[in-house]
DNA sequence: GATGAATGAGCATTCATTCAT
DNA sequence: TATGAATGAATGCTCATTCAT
């Protein structure tokens, strides 16, 4: 069975993916779809800022763990990085936008500042956790041959980016690819050009 | 002398700068700011969405407007990409975060469906019109046989997207480089890579 | 006409003396009974707790000015002091008890500290001003050669105590006097007496 | 070992010594300093109008006691009367201003008109118990030939009041004396002046 | 008896919007 | 056209009370 704390996590996440993060967000709301009452949602998190905080500080727990998880020390370089691309794919669809919301660091002020830290803090070390993630694949493909040495963490960075805005792409503006796959292909050739 | 209008616009985007979207953006508080009456906002604005709205498309026009404003039909390829990104530099300054908070295409939820939908019209126009302008520069860079022929859109908003994360990379994470230009060449040769 | 801070006064008053300092005195309650809007009492006063201190300032105010006014430089000792007792039993009717719900220094914690101090300063002030008062009829009684010359604070805080339990006492407890002035000359001959 | 009625108790006395009656006295601050469970307040009192209520009763009851205990048929008038005020001080500064608070007979309202009354009829027993008390002292000083036959219960109402109004101010007012004696003597000096 | 998780009625406060001047 | 006093719907949060364990 599960706990209020999940029933509640759920039901905010349920409303951000349906009405954002402020339209119509409100404690009673919130309370009702987690079909809880309003003063068990105050046992489990001080303030709304908390629970809006926690809830994204989960959100991007999830994500961030999927996509860690995901390596796979028997693959090969060409395929670990698909294979990570795929990944982020599904994650995209589960929680549309939302990374990206996140990863502006701001928030348009959503938060209050000693929340807003916390959450600056989490980003900030999950955004290294992935960066290291990327480079031990990118590893692989040094010690297959297939890309030089890197040692500009901006190269790290912007490849990360790169892969985001590629699924981003691939969801939401046209496009002539049939299948995942084909898609994946062509973002992995793209790395390729930036890391050789 | 500048019209109550003007000075509206011009409250409201000094508090999304210092403030940010949420935190305090009363309609006292900008008429205050403007010097202008409350009752006076809504003779040039029917809602508080529509004041938002509008001042975010007064941002991504003006924004837009010197970006593409900026073609230097006579420069060479090397030198008008470069140039281009340094305005993309010098805007992102200006408007903080503001240009990928708004990319988002979501705004969490911020505003209502047909104002949104204005918006998102607005934003697609511009994104449309900033690849046109990307495609021309990278005209002249065929021209001089410096990159390939480009026929897919993913490269350009690829592209586009890679100098908005590069310039989001410069002004937040910590780097080597001395000067904008040393920085602007490296992200001039990393584009060239994805072109040829 | 009224005035809309008037208005709202008095419905604090009125609340006060039917219901008391706590039951049910909330703003939208006070707001009904002023026939103003909720947000107006906020116009007005930036919180409850200033409302609730303003208020019992405006009612030591005018108890205070009602008091303090009455001296009749003309009449002699014992009329002087005589209509004083009369003025005071006529504002207990008015503000029954709540004199000495101010007088406790406390009000048990209602009021936040800040404005805490500010009360505790009015009340303070109020009372050194109805001393000075209360000496100057003390005065009046030594140059008539009836009291002797009086030199201890105490004697006249005692004496203003004295005054405001025997009007609380005449309100509250079976009494024999016939009529007001019969009591007051008993209450007269017993400060007489402390003061020879 | 205390009943766990009794560490309740405590816990309301100890924190409206230190709070107030109002400010943050809820059921589970109270079960929380009485280190018992929220729903055990709820196995010894009905409501939190009766715990207050009880409380305010078993203070009553304990000052009452002490007070009324004290007599001490050996000692003479004058002893008697001085070991009286000596009490009354001890017990103000043990709960200060509350007797202030309870004798106000409102309490702002504070409590429920059916607890409100068990209230009044306590307070009015603890006087006329209080008042006999006072009148049995006063005996001794006739026996004495100290002071003249008293009558009228006015006096005695006064004396009473007379007494609490100087012990306040000994602890509430800049004073010169040095010790409690030479006060406690000024005030029976002032008793003395009454009941000749 | 004892407990504390769960509850929701109730309240202070905010702020977009209106409208008389 | 410009204003800002007035408004009340909306909402975050508290806390007395209940009840299953």
């Amino acid at each position: 069975m599960k706990s209020k704390k999940e029933l509640i996590f759920e039901a905010v996440i349920n409303h951000i993916k349906t009405k954002g993060l402020l339209r119509g967000l409100t404690i009673s709301e919130i309370a009702r779809k987690a079909d809880v009452g309003k003063g068990t949602v105050y046992e489990y998190f001080t303030s709304k800022d908390e629970l809006i905080a926690e809830t994204l500080i989960y959100i991007l727990d999830e994500s961030s763990r999927i996509i860690l998880e995901n390596e796979n020390t028997k693959l090969e370089f060409r395929k670990t990085l698909c294979s990570h691309i795929q990944v982020v794919m599904d994650i995209s669809q589960e929680y549309t936008n939302l990374d990206m919301l996140i990863m502006t660091e701001d928030l348009g002020g959503l938060l209050q500042s000693n929340i807003k830290q916390k959450m600056m803090d989490k980003i900030i070390g999950i955004k290294n956790k992935y960066h290291s993630f990327l480079n031990s694949i990118f590893h692989k493909g040094i010690n297959e041959g297939i890309i030089r040495q890197i040692e500009d963490p901006y190269i790290t960075f912007i490849i990360g980016n790169l892969i985001m805005s590629s699924v981003t792409y691939y969801f939401h503006e046209e496009h002539n690819e049939k299948s995942d796959i084909e898609f994946i292909n062509k973002v992995y050739n793209l790395i390729i050009k930036l890391l050789q």
